[in-house]
DNA sequence: TTGTACGCGTTATCAG
DNA sequence: CTGATAACGCGTACAA
């Protein structure tokens, strides 16, 4: 209703100074716990402060420490609008919870398709409106990590890095964590004819994943029945599937990239007369609570995002040089076993 | 791998003067489309801006003319801990769509639970972090909307105010939009014992629809079988739904605040022996996309989360003055009957 | 503890 | 019409 004008009547510290009967840089001392002040003015200080509602002016400080206390995340859509996936809930929620406390602030940044990637980080970086920022959806020959050393701001990758030692980062130990166990799981469950279906492979992740699919299934002497490469979408899944289960030897279970993918999996077995876990078997990626709700509920990698954004978060604060002075631990990826997996059918086993 | 120091080698407007022969002022004004400039000039402070990689530092626009070109969304917890409703997803899309091509930047804040309101706005306020707020989940007595004013921080409020003049906001047209449709179509479809199960009524939005929901089903000459207040939470909606059903007169229709707990819901129902939408009908609020993808496919009210973002981004920007110079509609909700919601049981008919 | 220079663009005033 | 000059916004940090 009404727009703000300069300044706007707005405190400053030399006013919170003078009501302190001390120098502004006094003031600025009290607040920063730096220099050496006494007890007795401290306490004027604060109260002067408390009184005026005075906070420091961030753009201020900015400018003068090159600090600004926010950081950013930058998020890469496949198209040319800007996109959340489910996913980043839970993970944007953990930044959150490590940021806030801090009193640091998060800025979202949508990279989307059609940008050029060197302009939008060196926008990033030149206009410091952030300290460092979290990457994610790492790529094959990622060129962001150097790009950024160069540049100079501070990055830390959520993910594995499609090469080591040119970017600090955080992701599940090993990388492909849980595919391994979700693999296994089926084997032992007697399934043979297993399908992968993830992300497309230009991403890091989906790439890793298939490998760890791949060779836990040879180690058992199985060759995977079909690996996808599928945009992250439920659509694309349903697609996929379908195709799939219309072959001859259809798969009697399907390993998908998220938990959504899975969840449009199963309805489409279902509306193609098949029953899961029965006649197939299902297993997401993610470990949304929402898998709890469907029937049947989804078996499923869970990647705890929560701590995947605090892990981040932490690490990129230390990059920065702040003390965490509390541990964030990332636990391993772990095989969620709900009721979308069961027994291979029959006639396969 | 590396904190940033000062400067940096970081470029000047200066630099970038220099190197074109003119004034800083002079680059100032080309920048910003200020002053009078000759082309040619304007041409080299352009290629000097380019060779330099230079771009105005945010902070030093930001102290000088009290502008950040950042809003801030406000989310609310419930609890200690930040956390995103899944139907946020979508809204803080939209409103990156509208932000991110004018070079406005979205910082998120959490308010939670435990936090003192005033002091928590007073800081984003006195920080001038950002330009202006968004709001989210207002509820009865909504003291924010007059501190706001009195602090001069330009508020946008996501729904509906308790009492309107406050506080500019853009919401559902009427606010209790979708609820009438959705009670309608349950009563054409015979139900004459439908649950009502919502979030808590210190929200404004809860109370509207309830009263929407209530009075539709009065003109029919129908009483509410049950009007429940729960937390925003499947698990919530699980419950109550379960106890619901164990009574005598079991409700055969169940409309829920969220999505998540109409699939709840549904999974509820399900797994006490009751065919959707055979024995019971269900209908969720926000139509999200992962209502397509469960069994029975998801009767809601489809609230464009992506158009409310928009919506509220681009009145917010308005309200800074900014122009906008597109239609960003907001569509009124709408019932989007899938498959979930069938007749009444025979018995009761 | 204080004085003061400084970080970096913006804009009002002034000159050509 | 084109552009330079210089004050200014506000907190921080170093020398005094």
């Amino acid at each position: 209703m009404t727009t703000r004008g300069r300044r706007d009547g707005r405190v400053t510290i030399a006013e919170v100074a003078a009501l302190a009967g001390v120098s502004p840089g006094a003031v600025s001392m009290v607040f920063n716990g730096t220099g050496r002040i006494s007890e007795a003015t401290k306490a004027r200080v604060r109260e002067a402060a408390r009184t005026l509602n005075w906070r420091p002016n961030a753009a201020a400080t900015a400018l003068r420490t090159s600090r600004t206390r926010t950081i950013g995340l930058v998020l890469s859509s496949s198209g040319p609008l800007p996109e959340i996936g489910a996913g980043n809930v839970e993970f944007i929620s953990g930044i959150e919870s490590i940021l806030s406390p801090r009193r640091y602030g998060l800025l979202l940044n949508f990279q989307l398709a059609h940008q050029d990637e060197t302009e939008f980080y060196r926008t990033l970086t030149e206009q410091q409106r952030m300290d460092g920022v979290i990457l994610t959806n790492s790529v094959i020959e990622d060129t962001r990590f150097a790009l950024l050393r160069e540049l100079g701001l501070p990055a830390v990758l959520v993910g594995t890095p499609w090469r080591e030692g040119e970017v600090d980062f955080i992701d599940a130990d090993p990388p492909g964590a849980g595919i391994p166990e979700a693999v296994e799981h089926l084997v032992a469950l007697g399934h043979r004819r297993i399908a992968y279906l993830s992300g497309p492979e230009r991403f890091v992740l989906p790439r890793i994943r298939r490998q760890a699919f791949t060779e836990t299934l040879t180690a058992h002497g199985i060759e995977p029945r079909a690996i996808l490469e599928l945009p992250y979408s439920p659509q694309a899944a349903a697609e996929a599937t379908r195709a799939l289960v219309k072959e001859d030897d259809r798969p009697t279970a399907f390993i998908y990239g998220t938990d959504h993918m899975a969840i449009a999996g199963i309805r489409t077995l279902q509306s193609m007369g098949m029953s899961v876990p029965r006649d197939a078997s299902v297993i997401g990626h993610e470990g949304l609570s929402i898998g709890e709700w469907i029937d049947p509920q989804l078996t499923t990698v869970q990647r705890y995002g929560w701590q995947r954004g605090r892990a981040a978060a932490a690490k990129l604060l230390e990059v920065l040089g702040e003390e965490i002075g509390e541990d964030v631990p990332l636990e391993r990826p772990a095989l969620l076993i709900r009721a979308s997996t069961g027994p291979a059918p029959a006639e396969d086993a």
